[in-house]
RNA sequence: CGGGGCGUGGCUCAGCCUGGUAGAGCGUUCGGUUCGGGACCGAAAGGUCGGCGGUCCAAAUCCGCCCGCCCCGACCA
C-alpha cells in the first residue's frame, strides 16, 4: 500500500481527552477516532491491526477445536428474562424498543443466545462436545468509559462457549481453550501471564485471566518467576515457610494513652513502633454476624479471602458507627484484647510478639500484647493481600507484583445458564441433563490498546510485527530526487511481488515528517532510501524496537529483512 | 449516580475575573525556496465562541436552564 493513497491522519498533538499512552498514540498515529464517549471508529491502520489479531484468534480457535459463528447483535428481552439477567444486569445493559414497543438489548455478552441456539439443535450426548465462538462488536453501557479502547462502551470481543456432557469433558474443553489462549497471546507478541482469577459467586477454581504486563495496568497481579504461579492479587495465596523457632515474649501488656491517633501510621509515629509491630483490628460484618479481623499493621485486609475463610454469604466492613457498641471504641482504638467478638487473625499475626493493639477505649492502645496470653483468635487464616516478596504458595520462592491489563478471561460456567434456560441433552442412559458449559472471552480492541501500553517510547508505538498494521515501511527520503524515487518505486514493486507486508511512504513532504510518522505508527522495520544510496548504493534498515540500524545493498535487502523479521517474531 | 473540571477555526490553547475589535501556534490552500528527524519565505481560506433563555445601549465575557465531553469513586473483555 502506498502511504499517499491510504487514509492515515497523523497528529502532532493528542486531543486533551486522551489520558493514557495507548489512547494518545492510537489517536495520534491515526488508528482510531472518537465518535462519542467510549465509541470509536477504526481507521485503515487500526482495522489492519485488529484484523491481524482476529486472524490469530481464528487460527488458534480452529486449531483447538472451536468453530466460528456470528450471533445477532440485537436480542429480545424475553431471552434475557429466561436467564434472569434482564433484571440483574443493571444499567450496563443497553435497552431499547422497536416500533412495536417490544424491548431489545444490544448484547454485552451472548450466553443466552448461544445457549438458545444449542438447546434447539443438540439433543444427544453423541453430538457433544460443541464449542462455538464469534468475533464482533459488543455494547456495555459503562458508567464511566475511559482510556480510549481500554474501556469503551462499544468494543470488539471474541466470545466463545463450550458445551459438554459432564465435568470431565468440560475440563478438557477448558484446558484446550487455556492452551489456545496461551498460543494466541504469544502469537500476538505480547508479554502476558495467565493468572488464577476469582470465580466469584459461581465457585470452583476454574477461571484464568490473561493479563498483559504493563505498568499502566488496572489490575495488580502476583507472580512467581520460579514456578510460574500467577494470580490476581485479590485471590493470590501466600505461602508461609515454617519459622525456625518461635520468638520469645519479652514484655507484659500495658495500657498507654495515644491521644489523637487513628491510622496505623499515626500510632506508629506516636509510639515509635514500626507498623509491622502493630496489629490492625477491623470489624467486619459477615452475613448477620460481626467478627474482628486481625492483620499486621503494614498489611491490607483482603475481604474476599476473609469471606471464604469464614464461609460467609456476604461481607462488608462495619460502619464506624457500629463499632463503639461492639467494642467500646471507635475505629482507630479497636483491639482484640477482651473483645467479645469472634477473632480471625491473619496467619502472619501468629508469630508477632509484644505487639501494639487498640485498647477498645478511645485514645488508648495496649503495648506488649501477646497471643494466647492476652487474647486467643478463633481462627488463623490467610486473609491479607499479597505483597511483593511474599512466598509463593507452590514453591515458596519470593513472588513479585506487577500490573496487568486483562485481555482474556476463561471461565468454567457449569450449568448456570443451561439450567436456567433448560438446555438439556439425553445421556447414554436416556437421562436428561443440562450442558456443562464454559465461557471464553478475549477483548480484541483492548488487546490492541494493551499491546501499545506495553510497547511504546517517546517517539510512538512499538508494534510486535504480528499485529503491526504493516510489518515494513519503505521510505523515500526525497521524492523529487529521481534516483531515490525510482529506486524506491522499484523496491516497492519487488517487495509486493515477494509478498512482504509493506507500506511505501511516497508522499512528497519533508523527510522529517516521514520519519516522525514512521516512528509514531511504529512499523517494526523501516527501509530508507536516501543519501546513502546515492553515495554508496546502500539502503538503511532500522529496527523500531531496538533502534538498530543495518545497511544493505539491494540484493542483500530481502535476506536481511527476512532475518530481522524472524528475530522479532514469537518462536 | 455522587464529587470536580472543561466546552472559542481541523488540533492544542489564550481572551472571560474587570462586558465594547475574536486571537496565537500547529494543520489546510496557493506561489516560491528546501530535502535524513514534524524545514523556510510570502499570500490566503477557515469561527452559530456547545445550545436556549435572561440582564444590558452592548455578552465569548455576567446570570439561569439544558446538552456534550473529561477526571476521581462502585462494574467489566
Amino acid at each position: 500500500m502506498k502511504f499517499s493513497e491510504t487514509f492515515i491522519p497523523t497528529l502532532k498533538e493528542a486531543p486533551k481527552d486522551a489520558e493514557i499512552v495507548s489512547h494518545k498514540l492510537l489517536f495520534r498515529a491515526g488508528l482510531i477516532r472518537k465518535l462519542s464517549s467510549g465509541i470509536y471508529s477504526y481507521l485503515p491502520l487500526g482495522l489492519r491491526s485488529i484484523r491481524k489479531i482476529t486472524d490469530i484468534i481464528r487460527q488458534g480457535m480452529s486449531t483447538w477445536g472451536a468453530q466460528e459463528v456470528l450471533l445477532p447483535l440485537v436480542v429480545q428481552k424475553e431471552l434475557w428474562e429466561e436467564s434472569g439477567r434482564w433484571q440483574v444486569y443493571g444499567k450496563e445493559l443497553l435497552r431499547f424498543q422497536d416500533r412495536h414497543e417490544k424491548w431489545f438489548t444490544i448484547g454485552p455478552t451472548h450466553e443466552e443466545v448461544m445457549v438458545d441456539l444449542v438447546r434447539n439443535e443438540v439433543q444427544s450426548y453423541k453430538q457433544l462436545p460443541v464449542n462455538l465462538y464469534q468475533i464482533g462488536p459488543k455494547f456495555r453501557d459503562e458508567i464511566r468509559p475511559r482510556f480510549g479502547l481500554m474501556r469503551g462502551r462499544e468494543f470488539i470481543m471474541k466470545d466463545g462457549y463450550s458445551f459438554d456432557m459432564d465435568e470431565e469433558h468440560a475440563n478438557i474443553s477448558y484446558q484446550r481453550m487455556f492452551d489456545a489462549y496461551n498460543w494466541i497471546f504469544r502469537q500476538c507478541g505480547l508479554n502476558f501471564r495467565a493468572v488464577e482469577a476469582d470465580t466469584g459467586t459461581i465457585g470452583g477454581n476454574f477461571s484464568h485471566e490473561f493479563m498483559v504486563l504493563a505498568n499502566s495496568g488496572e489490575e495488580a497481579i502476583v507472580s512467581c518467576s520460579a514456578c510460574g504461579y500467577g494470580a490476581n492479587v485479590e485471590k493470590a495465596e501466600i505461602g508461609y515457610p515454617q519459622p525456625a523457632a518461635e520468638a520469645a515474649t519479652t514484655s507484659r501488656i500495658q495500657k498507654v494513652p495515644t491521644p489523637g491517633t487513628c491510622a496505623v501510621e499515626e500510632v506508629s509515629a506516636f509510639l515509635k513502633v514500626p507498623p509491622a509491630g502493630i496489629i490492625k483490628t477491623m470489624i467486619v460484618k459477615t452475613g448477620h454476624e460481626f467478627v474482628a479481623a486481625l492483620v499486621r499493621g503494614d498489611r491490607e485486609l483482603n475481604l474476599l479471602k476473609l469471606k471464604n475463610a469464614v464461609n460467609a454469604a456476604s461481607i462488608e466492613l462495619a460502619k464506624d458507627g457500629d463499632c463503639p457498641g461492639l467494642t467500646g471504641a471507635h475505629v482507630g482504638s479497636i483491639g482484640p484484647v477482651g473483645l467479645k467478638l469472634k477473632i480471625i487473625a491473619d496467619t502472619e499475626v501468629r508469630y508477632m510478639r509484644d505487639a501494639v493493639v487498640g485498647a477498645n477505649d478511645d485514645n488508648f492502645h495496649y503495648t506488649g500484647v501477646n497471643i494466647d496470653i492476652d487474647f486467643t483468635p478463633a481462627l488463623f487464616a490467610d486473609i491479607r493481600n499479597a505483597v511483593s516478596g511474599d512466598a509463593c504458595p507452590r514453591c515458596s520462592s519470593p513472588m513479585g507484583i506487577t500490573r496487568g491489563i486483562e485481555v482474556g478471561h476463561i471461565f468454567k460456567l457449569g450449568t448456570k445458564y443451561s439450567a436456567k434456560l433448560h438446555a438439556e441433552f439425553l445421556d447414554e442412559h436416556g437421562v436428561s441433563k443440562p450442558f456443562i458449559m464454559g465461557t471464553y472471552g478475549i477483548g480484541v480492541s483492548r488487546t490492541l490498546a494493551a499491546a501499545i501500553e506495553q510497547g511504546n517510547d517517546r517517539d510512538g508505538i512499538i508494534f510486535p510485527p504480528s499485529i503491526a498494521p504493516y510489518e515494513i515501511e519503505l521510505v523515500a527520503i526525497n521524492m523529487k530526487d529521481r534516483d531515490i524515487a525510482d529506486t524506491a518505486h522499484g523496491l516497492y514493486t519487488k517487495m509486493l511481488e515477494k509478498g512482504l507486508d509493506v507500506i511505501y511512504d511516497d508522499r512528497d513532504i519533508s523527510p522529517g515528517m516521514k520519519l516522525k510518522d514512521a516512528d509514531l505508527i511504529g512499523f517494526p522495520l523501516r527501509v530508507v532510501v536516501g543519501s546513502r544510496l546515492k553515495k554508496e548504493g546502500l539502503l538503511e534498515i532500522k529496527v523500531r524496537k531496538t533502534g538498530e540500524v543495518i545497511m544493505a545493498t539491494q540484493p542483500q535487502l530481502y535476506e536481511k529483512l527476512h532475518a530481522l523479521r524472524t528475530s522479532l517474531m514469537p518462536q
